[in-house]
DNA sequence: CATGAATGAGCATTCATTCAT
DNA sequence: CATGAATGAATGCTCATTCAT
C-alpha cells in the first residue's frame, strides 16, 4: 500500500508500458488508477471463490476457501498483498473507500457464515466472529512467513497443514 | 505507517508545540524521525517483553508473551500498530531497515525457541518455525479484529481466549 | 480573447463537429486556428467595409464607418469582439501577428484618411492621428457600454448619437 | 491579461526575485496571486483618485479625473494596462471578480455622477450614461494611441487636448 | 481524408530541508 | 538552541500534437 500510494505517476506508467497521459485517458487522478487497481483485484479474487463458496460442507469449504485465497496469491502475488496490506490498515481512512470495506467485510462473512454452519463440529465456546479472525490470522501468518521466505516455494502446498493447524491447534491430540 | 509517511514534518512539528527546525537538531531527516518513533516503540516493547520471557515454562511463555503484546497494544495503541504495520509490509523496502529486520526476527525468535523447547507439548509434525507464524498470525487475526471494532474492548482480556484457540485449534476436543 | 487561448482544441474540435486530428489536416497548430479566424473576420469586415469607403464625403465615410463597424458587430457580436480585444492588448506579443496588425493599421488610416479630407470642416488644432484615436476611442466606449448591458439593445440604433458624440463634444453647442 | 494568465508562477517568482515555492507562503494559487497583483493596483489609483474626486467643479473633476488617470499611466505603466484590459474584457467572466467588477462600476459612477451634476454644462440629450462611456472611450483611444506609440511621450500632456476633444468635439466651433 | 487514442513536454503546487536571525 | 520564512527539487496532471487505423 505504501509502496503503492508512493509509485510515481510516471513509474506506474512506464511499468504498464505507456505515457502518463495515457493513464489519464482512462483514470481521472492516481488515486482512481489506485482503487481500479484494487477493484480489478477484488473482482478477479471474488470471481476466483464465488466456485469454492458452493461447497456444501462448511469445513471443507472453509478448506477451499484458503486453498483459493493461497492459489490466487501463488498466481497474483504482490497484487493480492496489496488487498491484504489494506486488510492490515483499516486505520488509515484514506485508503479505505466503501468498496474496499465491504469486500473485506464480505470475506469475513463467508467465513463467518461457515463456521456458524459448522455448528458443533467447531467450537462452540468460542464466539464464531472470533474464530473467522483467528481463520483470517493463521492464513495471513502463513502468507506472512511465505513473503519472508522471499515468495519462493507454493503456498497452495502449505493450506492443508495451515488448516490443520487452524481445525486441531498447536498442541497434539 | 501511510499515515506516518503521509505526515507532513510542520504536522508533526506542530503537534510536538515544537517549530519546524527544531526537529532537524535533533534528527537529519524525516525518515529518521520515524525510525526514531519506531525504535522508541521498539525498546519499550523489548523492555515490557523482557521480563515475561524468563517465564521457564515455554508454553506458559507463549501465553504471557500474547498478554504483554496485547497489553502494549492496551497502552500502546497507534504506536504499536505501527510496528504490526512495518511488520505486514516486508515488500515496503523504504520502511525497513535493518533495527526493525532485527527486531521482529527477534520476536520470532523467541516465539520459535519456545515451540522448539516444549517439546512434545506442541506438536511435532509442523515445523516450529510454521507455529511460530501461526501464533503470530492468531495474534494478528485478534488485533485484526480489536481495530476493527474501534479498539473499544481491552485486548488483554481476550488473551487467554486466543492462546487457547492456537494450542487446541478450532475443533472441540 | 483570453477565451479562446484558453480553449482546448479538443472543444474547437467538438463545437465543430470534427474530431480533433481533423483540425490539424486543414491548421498547423493551434495559433493557425486562432490566426485563422481572426483572418476570416478581418476579410468578412473589410469586405464590409469596402463599399463604406466610398463615400465620397468625409465625414459621412465616417458616420457610415461607424454604422457599418458596429453594424458588424450587431451581426458576428464575439468574433468581432475578438478583433476589437487584440486591437487592444498590443502588448501581448504573441497575439499579435503582421497580419492582425496591418489589419488594425489599414481601419486606422482609413479614419486619419477621412479626417484629412475632411479639412477645415474638422478641428484643425488637433493632429488627424488623434482624431482618428478618439473616433476609434468613442465607438470603443460604445461597445463596451453596450457589452455591460448585455448585448441586448441593437448597436447600430446608438451610431448616430455617438457620431454626434464625436462630432459636437459634450458640451451643448 | 492574456499575458499574465499565461505567465509561469516560475517566472513571476524570478521575477520577484524569489523561490517559486515562496509565494505560496503568500498566496495560496496562481490565481489568488493573479488578483492580489490587481487588487493592489486597484487600491493605489483609488487612493490616487480619492484626492481629484473632492473638486467642487464636475466638469474640472471629469479633467482631474483625466489628468490623474493619465498620471497614474504614465508611473505605472504596464501595471494599470492591465486594468484597462480587465475593463476591455468583460466578458471572460474567469478573469473577473466581484471586487474588480465592483471596482470598475465605481470609476464609472464617479464619471457618471460628474457628469449630472454638470447638469446644463454638458449636453442634455444623451443619456448621462452615454457620455460617461464616452469619456471612457475618449481617454482609451488616447491610451491606445499612447501604447501605439510606445508609450514614448507622456501620457498626461495630452490631458487637456483630450479633455478639450471630449467637451468640444472633433468639429470646430 | 477523418479519426481519436497515445504521447510527453510543460506547468502549478507541495513539502522536506536549510539557515539567517 | 529555537525559530519559521525561503528554498527548489519533485510530481500529479493538462492538453497541443501526432499517427496508425
Amino acid at each position: 500500500t505504501t509502496g503503492f500510494h508512493d509509485a510515481k505517476i510516471a513509474d506506474i506508467a512506464a511499468e504498464a508500458g505507456v505515457a502518463t497521459g495515457t493513464l489519464y485517458n482512462y483514470f481521472s487522478s492516481k488515486e482512481e488508477i489506485f482503487q481500479s487497481i484494487l477493484e480489478d483485484g477484488r473482482l478477479a479474487l471474488i470471481e476466483e471463490l464465488a466456485r469454492l463458496v458452493q461447497v456444501a460442507d462448511p469445513v471443507e469449504r472453509l478448506r477451499e476457501l484458503m486453498r483459493g485465497l493461497f492459489g490466487f496469491l501463488d498466481q497474483h502475488g504482490a497484487l493480492f498483498i496489496l488487498h491484504m496490506q489494506l486488510g492490515t490498515a483499516p486505520m488509515d481512512l484514506k485508503a479505505s473507500n466503501a468498496n474496499d470495506e465491504a469486500f473485506r467485510k464480505q470475506l469475513l462473512q463467508i467465513v463467518e457464515s461457515a463456521v456458524r454452519e459448522a455448528g458443533a463440529r467447531l467450537r462452540c465456546d468460542v464466539p464464531p466472529e472470533a474464530l473467522a479472525w483467528a481463520f483470517g490470522g493463521v492464513m495471513h501468518g502463513a502468507v506472512l512467513r511465505w513473503l519472508d521466505g522471499g515468495c519462493k516455494s507454493s503456498l497452495t502446498d502449505h493450506a492443508d497443514l495451515i488448516m490443520n493447524l487452524f481445525l486441531e491447534g498447536a498442541m497434539p491430540r
